[in-house]
RNA sequence: GUGGCUGUAGCUCAGUCCGGUAGAGCAUCGCGUUGUGGUCGCGAGGGCCGCGGGUUCAAGUCCCGUCAGUCACCCCA
């Protein structure tokens, strides 16, 4: 930008959401809000900045909480971050009030992380999420991958794939470990300077996009293959269920998601319109741990988090949601400078009928402009001769015809004609 | 955090290789219409060529730095 040397920019990494592009976003949180309502979830809104501690919870080996927290500490010296996702606090609500579980919610928030900008990866982003908190009825993971499924699908997304794997429990998770880490260090050659972080969290290794290593990926131990018989149950359950309620998936047995505190089933839908590297439009999973590690009671849980940027892209991507073109249906043209137009609008207004005009005074012809660009149905103006006669002209101007209403009829009129 | 590519009007971009005083389309505004838009015709405004430094008689163009975007790694939504 050639004029922006005095011009403060939004800071790297954040981005301006503007109209109209900002109504795409009020019909993706409405149709989100609904399906929830749908799924017997309530709203839950968390403050957008936690004690450090929680988030710290999240795992010292996660990259969100070692590299990438915008923390700091306040005018009292109390150490803060913004939220860098969505369940750590909504663990610490449950742990704080504990309603009556199972406890489940959905939210719409902002979360931060500082880590390097790209399209589809922000340094603020939106996401939609739930949380049901306090079972570990199979039931509930089947809904909550149901409820997000269906999301997808209304907004008219097809090309959409979910990954479902499981990592068992606490047990059975410390032994696949174990045989990992033991199978990484056999392939110390191949891992190089990247051992540290294999024996950090040897499971993050397991999703490693680099080509170098697939080989050694691909043979390494499964998962699955060390779940104890009652984590196993429990995934068929799931999988049971998903074919019940028809969301097709695919069992992914390296899937093993980012942060540390997942225990059996986790899931992820990819975008795959998306292009590059930034294509999970959603996941989550179970998290049985977290509210006991918060000082909650012990409440199995599971949730998911789904990011609003991303799955507008892959809107664009599939030329779905497209965006609406008109934001009015009624434009007022005052030809005479008519105090009443403001109380006809009101009153169009009051009618539940949309309705806009010009301001300052312009020209009639600017007028019809201003009334062509903002795509409203019709157009009604305000003429001194016809204003004399009690009427006003009621223009379609998608077929320009025009006629006159009685102005104490209009509102009704308009009501009736845009239905 | 590391590496590649990009940055010119409100938007999308040409011009950069080979240095010589800035272009197009769309959008905006005006006129053709005195009470009628969307089409059409004519016209206008709008750029320290991201920012800073260097080379040169001369830099949008070459060199260095920096900021931002983007791609890959990392990681995730």
């Amino acid at each position: 930008m050639a004029s922006d040397r005095d011009v403060f920019q939004a800071p790297k990494g954040t981005r301006d959401v503007l109209p109209p592009d900002s109504s795409r976003w009020m019909e993706v949180i409405g149709a989100f809000a609904g399906r929830a309502e749908l799924y017997g979830f309530g709203l839950v809104m968390t403050p957008i900045f936690e004690h450090y501690e929680v988030f710290a919870r999240l795992g010292q080996s996660t990259d969100v909480v070692s590299k990438e927290m915008y923390d700091f500490v306040d005018k009292a010296g109390r150490r803060l971050a913004l939220r860098p996702e969505g369940t750590a606090g909504t663990v610490r609500a449950y742990a704080q009030h504990r309603p009556t579980p199972p406890w489940k919610v959905w939210y719409c928030a902002p979360n931060f992380r500082y880590e390097a900008p790209q399209e589809g990866r922000y340094r603020q982003h939106w996401q939609l999420g739930a949380e049901a908190i306090g079972s570990d009825d199979p039931q509930i993971d089947i809904e909550m991958i149901d409820f997000l499924d269906g999301f997808y699908r209304s907004l008219g997304l097809r090309q959409v794939k979910l990954l479902i794997n499981s990592m068992g429990d606490a047990e059975t998770r410390q032994r696949y470990v174990a045989v990992l880490l033991d199978y990484w260090l056999s392939n110390a050659a191949t891992l190089g300077d990247e051992m540290p972080r294999a024996q950090l969290n040897p499971l993050r290794i397991l999703d490693s996009k680099r080509p170098d290593w697939q080989v050694i990926i691909a043979a390494a131990p499964k998962l699955g293959d060390y779940l104890s018989d009652a984590s196993a149950a429990q995934f068929d359950a799931v999988q049971a269920g998903l074919r019940s309620v028809d969301v097709a998936f695919e069992v992914a047995p390296r899937l093993v998601r980012g942060f540390d505190y997942y225990t059996a089933t986790v899931f992820e839908f990819q975008g795959l319109a998306l292009g590059g590297a930034q294509n999970a439009l959603g996941g989550g999973g179970r998290y049985d741990k977290l509210s006991a590690e918060m000082g909650g009671p012990q409440a199995p849980a599971i949730g998911f988090g789904s990011g609003i940027e991303r799955l507008l892209l892959a809107c664009d991507a599939e030329a779905v949601l497209p965006q609406s073109t008109s934001s009015t249906d009624v434009f007022v043209i005052d030809a005479i400078g008519e105090p009443d137009v403001a109380k006809l609008l009101h009153e169009i207004r009051g009618g539940d009928v949309r309705a806009d005009r010009s301001y300052g005074s312009k020209n009639l012809k600017k007028q019809w402009a201003a009334a062509s660009r903002s795509g409203a149905r019709f157009g009604v103006m305000y003429g001194e001769r016809e204003w004399a006669e009690g009427n006003v002209v009621v223009k379609d101007l998608s077929t320009a015809q025009q006629i006159e209403v009685a102005r104490l009829q209009v509102v009704q009129w308009l009501r009736d004609h845009l239905k």
